[in-house]
RNA sequence: GGGUUCAUAGUCCAGUUGGUUAUGACGUCGCCCUUACACGGCGAAGAUCCAGGGUUCGAAUCCCUGUGGACCCA
């Protein structure tokens, strides 16, 4: 009756074997037949050490929602990617190499960004890999490969010829640190302190001085009206007449607008290309000439006059002080103003009219709105963002970029006659390198050209991976057996970006939804509640944690810690608290493991009770793994386990499963249900710690893997769990008894067993060595 | 300004359709090597369930108002 495990403790350096032997055997090879289950994984951006700890345990879920479909008898597509795109690594280089983008060969250029990516993805993929994912690493893909982005080519190529692409000169976010434009959806807001600037202006023909509070007083030479509120009696007289803007002497029309508040500034407010979004649409509502007054390198244009040249901060300084000596300062106010900055670069934006492509996406918000209220999302609270998200967008989505680590937008442009020509889809495109394909233009027969030089916003790239990962143009049979994709888990950060641009742009080319499930996950903050931030400093690295305590131990501290859709906090304390269930768990097995596998169809009522506890237990864990909330299963197993079954019926049957004073029906009885709570155990911890479970299933119930097994049945058992109060309550009361009485555990003891208990009377009297 | 969400021991968290004494873990403090486990066992202390009002025989739970935090949007 040797145990079959001898160490004490779990000890995680056996994960390295494990995976050896999950590696060899192909346990997680997808087949594309039966019931598919397919995951659109979110490929990672490597952008920069360290990775975040939220993030490892982010995938270490989604590696669960990937175990639990294939234990509920799934074939199961899990692809990994890694996301290239973009400007992180550009900006990465450019520091990296104390270079300039615009201002570097762009082959070097990427060269450089490619090297980067490559060294920090190999880390990447030595975590995820040693997180213990099931995913497909042999043919893991990179958005940047010419696969990737001849398929984002390809599917801009297909909507090009729908129409759905054009190409027009507005107002556009940019940023002109990064030289880009960017879509709404990549602006934040920030409170950011500023000056509130009163100014007087003159009023045509008359002595009366109109103040006018403002924020941009450098936007002055490109201001083309000035607005009041309808309901604002203060003004009512000066609506229609002309004011004089200071500095530059022009003359401008006072109007009313209800957009202009009566309490912010002076209630008067000066209209210019382009302080602000609402400026934008004034001038669009209003159908005034906009003046260009802040150029892409972020100084004020030939426009501003004095202040050509200058940069916007600067700008300000000055007309503030030409302002003052011409005493038409009236005050300055130092406020905090809500700020649009960059997402990336983190300066506040500014609008800027410029000529970009655009993807309509106006008209499909309501097809949206309606696919998306139809999928399922977990938790379901989550569906409220896209919703909000989809109520707020006004603009189409401008998809070009200034940027060069991206997918190249795939046009040419006749020299002579500056038509726009599109290659066939199926190949990866260069045209700032290559030649173009087409031998002459198909408007003036020109057979010089001149390439697209921009490259698409990287939101071009990741929406179309439920398309990648099923192979769409590319394997006809496959596709139709893995697309529309089952689920696409992902942070809620993003849901205004990636969830919502794969919505519309699979939408746009196969008319389905990509997916029937979403799956948003919340943030992992610091043990204090804070975001994790590099600037803080109190990001958190994953990769010496997993190595200190095992995969295992990070995969089920992020089972019990993260309740799905809400942030959680990440402490190292806590991930080492998890690791003593691993081990109680190790040692509960490693008792069992001596005890030989045994039938019997003879359970006593401690048998029955223990095993309708079990029951109840696998009916909660399934409807945790239904709605991929890990939280429900690893908290119901941990206490079950630790403080039912180990504490309670363990102790109870250890004597008669040992046969010392128990008939062998009996013995086997306690033997055969020891076995059949573990391995049930086992079995539902398996998609959440895959290494302990499968080297204890193969240790000690089988040769095959546990990750080849389906889901335990809650058995049929009568319902006795009314019992285990009383149960409990009882052994609490002996041990409390021989504590008062400073007798041990195993002395002698005189209590009467109250007349329910009678059922179970023999397990305790041999449990406690009641007289 | 609008939306989502949260508020329960020192800390984190549970509490299902309202129903006796509010769950568990970490931490703290005692005692204990008990033939699976000291990475353990037993026990103890520790909560105005954010505040106020309402519905009800009964509210941590439902409704209203407010306060505070997080995130999102304008």
């Amino acid at each position: 009756m040797d145990p079959k495990i001898q160490e004490t403790a779990w000890n995680p350096e056996i994960e390295k074997q494990i995976l050896k032997q999950w590696e060899d055997s192909k346990v997680y090879e997808f087949l594309p037949e039966g019931d598919v289950f397919v995951i659109d994984t979110p490929p990672p951006y490597p952008s920069g050490r360290p990775w975040h700890i939220g993030a490892a345990a982010h995938y270490a879920q989604i590696d669960m929602i990937a175990r639990t479909a294939r234990m509920g008898g799934k074939n199961v597509l899990f692809p990994i990617g890694i996301d290239r795109n973009g400007l992180p690594v550009e900006m990465y280089t450019e520091k990296k190499h104390n270079i300039r983008m615009h201002e570097t060969d762009r082959a070097e250029f990427l060269k450089l960004c490619a090297t980067a990516l490559d060294d920090l993805e190999a880390e990447m993929i030595q975590i995820m890999k040693g997180l213990g994912l099931s995913g497909d690493f042999s043919g893991y893909y990179r958005t940047d490969s010419e696969q990737y982005r001849s398929l984002t080519q390809s599917t801009f190529i297909e909507l090009w010829k729908k129409g759905l692409v054009y190409i027009a000169n507005r107002p556009n976010n940019f940023d002109w640190v990064t030289g880009t434009t960017i879509a709404d959806a990549e602006i934040a807001y920030e409170d950011i302190p500023t000056k509130l600037v009163y100014m007087r202006f003159r009023i045509k023909g008359s002595d009366v001085v109109l103040t006018i509070a403002s924020t941009r007083p450098e936007l002055l030479c490109a201001c083309q009206t000035i607005i009041v509120n309808p309901d604002d009696e203060r003004y009512e007289d000066l609506v229609g007449k002309s004011a004089i803007i200071p500095i530059f002497n022009r003359e401008v029309e006072i109007r009313t607008h209800p957009s202009a508040e009566k309490e912010f500034g002076s209630g008067a407010v000066m209209v210019c290309s382009y302080g602000d979004h609402n400026d934008v649409a004034l001038f669009r509502e209003l159908g005034l000439e906009e003046i260009v007054a802040i150029g892409r390198n972020g100084r004020l244009t030939d426009a501003a006059g004095p202040y050509a040249g200058l940069k916007v901060k600067q700008a300000r300084e000055k007309i503030i002080e030409d302002l003052q000596n011409q005493q038409v300062l009236e005050k300055i106010e130092n406020i905090n103003h809500r700020t649009p900055i960059s997402e990336r670069s983190k300066i506040p934006i500014e609008i800027i009219p410029m000529e970009e492509y655009y993807l309509k996406q106006k008209e499909s918000v309501q097809k949206i709105r309606e696919s998306g209220s139809k999928i399922v999302f977990h938790p379901t609270m989550h569906k409220q963002i896209l919703m909000n998200w989809l109520d707020s967008i006004t603009i189409d989505w401008p998809i070009s970029r200034r940027r060069f680590y991206g997918t190249e937008i795939p046009i040419w442009y006749c020299k002579k006659c500056s038509e726009p020509h599109v290659p066939e889809p199926g190949k990866y495109y260069r045209p700032w390198r290559d030649a173009c394909p087409i031998p002459k233009c198909a408007k003036c027969g020109t057979a010089e050209f001149v390439g697209e030089e921009r490259t698409f916003d990287t939101w071009m790239d990741s929406s179309v991976s439920p398309l990648y990962i099923s192979k769409y143009a590319t394997d006809g049979e496959f596709f139709k057996k893995t697309y529309p994709a089952t689920i696409r888990p992902q942070s809620k950060d993003i849901v205004r970006t990636w969830l919502y641009y794969t919505i519309l742009r699979c939408e746009q080319l196969t008319g389905k939804t990509p997916w029937s499930e979403a799956w948003i996950m919340g943030y992992g903050v610091d043990e204090h509640g804070a975001k994790m931030s590099k600037s803080k400093g109190n990001v958190v690295d994953p990769l010496p944690i997993i190595q200190k305590f095992g995969a295992d131990t990070f995969r089920f501290w992020s089972a019990s810690e993260i309740n799905l859709g809400y942030d959680f906090r990440c402490s190292e304390q806590k991930i080492d608290a998890t690791k003593k269930f691993l081990s109680k768990l190790w040692n509960v097995s490693r008792f069992l493991s001596a005890l030989p596998i045994v039938k019997s169809s003879s359970p006593t009522q401690t048998d029955m009770w223990i095993l309708s506890e079990l029951d109840r237990v696998v009916a909660e864990c399934r409807k945790g793994f239904e709605d991929y909330n890990f939280f429900v299963p690893a908290t119901s197993l941990r206490e079950f386990t630790w403080n039912l079954f180990a504490a309670h019926y363990i102790e109870m049957v250890k004597g008669r499963a040992y046969g010392t004073g128990f008939t062998e029906e009996e013995r086997d009885a306690a033997i055969f249900t020891l076995h059949r709570v573990l391995s049930t155990v086992l079995l539902l911890l398996a998609p959440i710690t895959p290494f302990i479970t499968d080297y204890l299933w193969k240790t000690i119930y089988a040769d095959r893997s546990i990750h080849r097994e389906r889901f335990p049945q809650p058995g049929n058992h009568e319902d006795m769990t009314h019992f285990t109060k009383i149960i409990t309550e009882f052994n609490s009361r002996v041990w409390n008894k021989k504590k008062e009485q400073n007798l041990s555990l195993k002395d002698m003891v005189e209590i009467e067993i109250p007349e329910e208990l009678q059922p179970f009377a023999k397990d305790l009297k041999a449990m406690h060595n009641l007289k």
